[in-house]
DNA sequence: AATAAGCGTTTCAATAAGTGAAACGCATAA
DNA sequence: TTATGCGTTTCACTTATTGAAACGCTTATT
């Protein structure tokens, strides 16, 4: 299995990409941000414009478009993973505080491992752990990669006590079907929460601990499609 | 100005888009569904799934992939109207009953002019006009037409009595700067309630579109970004 | 003022890259 | 058995992409 990939649409791609992590960019960064020359890299945001994908501002700059916008969500609104979860996540809110996330692995393409939320109920206590959805966040040392990486403890959760950031602890569980697991690849998505440290002991987590393994396996009663 | 753009990204794009819409599609639905040789669209498409702006499913059809979610919510996010609008849209819920909305004029590339909601806050009534964030709707005959054809009233707001539908009504008002309105193409966003008919009449009505006129206007106080 | 730097843009020859008809194996339908 | 349709691979043809260079232009720098 090569590589049987198209460099144009790659680009093309990337620069899609450039432009939407950036919010907006001018044509000089985007090339930069992406190696392209400037010529290709105007012929190929163009082709991207008069598609919708991006477009450009008053002040000339390459914002994401309104396809994009109306592709993306579409292709939420398909996901009925997320319609699913949501209940779940708010009796995680209600019971915990804690902000709740849906994340599922991300795009193994280059680089590292990522995972992607999808869905977030906020918690209720006024210092909490914020993000949103669609953000991207680094598996490494987070509770979300011990679960990503097939080694979810009999628990039914992972902790990771201030392994990301100094002053965050995450609790995670893997979302898969009964039978599925050993497919190869891991879980494809999970449920987690979120919240300070500083709030946190030893009791805390593994109560919330068991919460979220709860909903999780609960949620895996059912078929997602 | 010619056309300067590359065709190979122009077909992926539009794969890209027939699986969004299609929810999922096998290989030789997609190629069809754009006119592509089956050898094309599947080099194009595995591109598209490498960088996971479509995936495969057990099944083998295509499904829109998580890059595109992450990328389209980036993009909500990023657009601050939203977040400006939100309250507006409540507003106008809390004051009507009726199903409120957020739209911006779409894509203007193939075929006719639409306009694609980017809020929603839905009313209160239990017989209401629904939609989806993201859906694309046609112009032709409804308020936004008028609106974002630069033909709004001087009342401010646009009617439009069972032009779409036979049942329904809607009520418009055109987002712009202040002094920005001639620019040459028409309003960007509106503001629009949407309700059956059967529970309008004229006073309603001219209730619902100053009330919805006056929102648009106090949104543009505001700068948008 | 004069100069330099950086931007978006266009042009164009070189060739790298995408194309689609055809053929294959494998399913399932007739 | 035969036929239809699928996903897939191969390959010769050449089309369509590429990037250096050059151009006006505006904005810093001297």
């Amino acid at each position: 299995m090569a590589e049987p990939a198209t460099r144009t649409v790659e680009r093309a791609l990337q620069l899609l990409g450039a432009v939407c992590e950036a919010g907006a960019v001018s044509l000089a960064d985007a090339a930069r941000g992406t190696e392209l020359s400037a010529s290709t890299a105007l012929r190929l945001l163009r082709t991207l414009e008069t598609s919708g994908f991006v477009r450009k501002d008053a002040e000339g700059d390459y914002r994401p478009g309104l396809r994009l916008v109306q592709l993306g969500a579409q292709a939420l609104s398909h996901e009925s993973l997320i319609d699913l979860a949501l209940p779940a996540l708010q009796r995680l809110v209600d019971a915990t505080g804690e902000s709740a996330y849906l994340s599922v692995r991300g795009h193994q393409g280059t680089g590292s491992d990522h995972a992607v939320y999808l869905a977030i109920v906020e918690g209720t206590h006024s210092v909490r752990h914020a993000s949103w959805v669609g953000r991207s966040v680094p598996l490494e040392g987070s509770s979300l990669g011990v679960v990503f990486g097939g080694a979810t403890p009999e628990s039914g959760y992972a902790v990771s006590d201030r392994g990301v950031e100094a002053d965050v602890t995450g609790i995670a569980a893997p979302l898969q079907h009964p039978g599925d697991p050993g497919n190869g690849h891991g879980p494809v998505a999970a449920l987690s929460v979120v919240s300070p440290s500083y709030r946190m002991n030893p009791e805390h987590i593994a109560r919330i601990g068991e919460l979220v393994a709860a909903e999780a396996q609960a949620l895996f009663g059912v078929k997602t499609h």
